[in-house]
DNA sequence: GAACAAAACTAACGTTTGTTAGTTAGAATT
DNA sequence: AATTCTAACTAACAAACGTTAGTTTTGTTC
């Protein structure tokens, strides 16, 4: 993500610091030092701290939302279905690292309608993966396992990647959604 | 963990807060009141905020070190070792849900030897964590793929359970043990 | 060069924060 | 009955918080 306005510089520099030090460890003051400029000056710009938080989260889970309508609306099969979700999860994690973090561990702090809208966004996206699942199993691509360990199982290991992406220096993406898809679906022994 | 003195009384109150706020957006004065007493009353029992935090983290972070070494001391095979990590980490998590929500969200917040401490005691979990792996590639009985992905996937999981494990109402231990071995081990595809 | 808008500034506001000091009520010990 | 201990209390602190108001600087357009 590209700075365009001096808006969305706002919002890049603070999500680099929403990553390290959570939402409520950054203050408004922290914010300006690292544009170089008053805490005061940020309110030419945005709102209020919690316009920042919002936009950040609100940008990224619309991104998966948009990512899983599609899958849902194609005629793949299950396993190839859970296939586009893990690479959708590693094409997102590669553009908006900063914005996973925040969605990831500050969620909570959002207020009003951006609270409740993002909680029902989150369960529909949980929904249409349980339903994936369970279609695999009915068709006997996907092992007949508690589906809600697999889901949970997958779903996590997705979610914690951007943590992990950028501390393993930058690996090819194509290579990376090839090693994820083989070890969650097939497994690690031999 | 059942509160014995005061201070521990505190530490779970407090450690229930955190879980569901994170330590910066918890203040003495929630905490004062959650336990029905007045904010300055806590320091009769505790030294400060800090020390609720960094007993809360360490003492769930030795009890993966000592599990891991015990792990790490044993002649089982590398998929064995592997297996009894993720029972480790699935009774951890049973009995210390509340800390391991502290030790994943608000390690950053430590201090001073608490955090170079910690980093240290987490540097070296994985460590040994990618010895077994690599153990078990070298082995043949884990596949030859990227130990770092296998490394990442497996924990990443064990380390969101805590989120999830009571939201889904408390499930058997050993059959959840059973699921998850079943699920990390051999992947999910018929 | 006057007029304008954008983006910075200084100064201050009312709250909330973690914490300290000193005090008090009740229970346990001598 | 006197003393000590435990655990609560009130009051207050300096610092940090998000935010507002009003002002000055900077760069662009007529």
């Amino acid at each position: 993500m590209k700075a365009r306005t001096r808006k969305e510089e706002i919002i890049i520099v603070a999500s680099r610091l929403f990553k390290e030090k959570g939402y409520n460890a950054v203050s408004m003051r922290d914010i300006a030092l690292a544009m170089g400029i008053k805490a005061a000056s940020l309110y030419n710009h945005i709102q209020g701290k919690q316009e920042i938080l919002s936009t950040l989260i609100l940008e990224v889970a619309q991104e998966f939302t948009l990512g899983m309508n599609t899958v849902m609306l194609s005629t793949a099969t299950p396993t190839e279905k859970i296939t586009s979700v893990i690479e959708l999860h590693i094409d997102i994690t590669v553009n908006y690292s900063e914005g996973l973090a925040a969605l990831n561990n500050d969620w909570m702090h959002l207020e009003n309608d951006d609270l409740s809208d993002f909680v029902k966004m989150r369960e529909n996206y949980e929904e249409n993966f349980r339903k994936i699942i369970k279609e695999g199993i009915e068709k006997e691509e996907i092992k007949a396992q508690h589906p809600e360990v697999i889901l949970f199982s997958i779903l996590s290991t997705l979610r914690s990647l951007y943590v992990w992406y950028q501390k393993r220096g930058k690996l090819d993406v194509n290579i990376l959604k090839k090693d994820m898809v083989a070890v969650l679906l097939n497994g690690i022994v031999v």
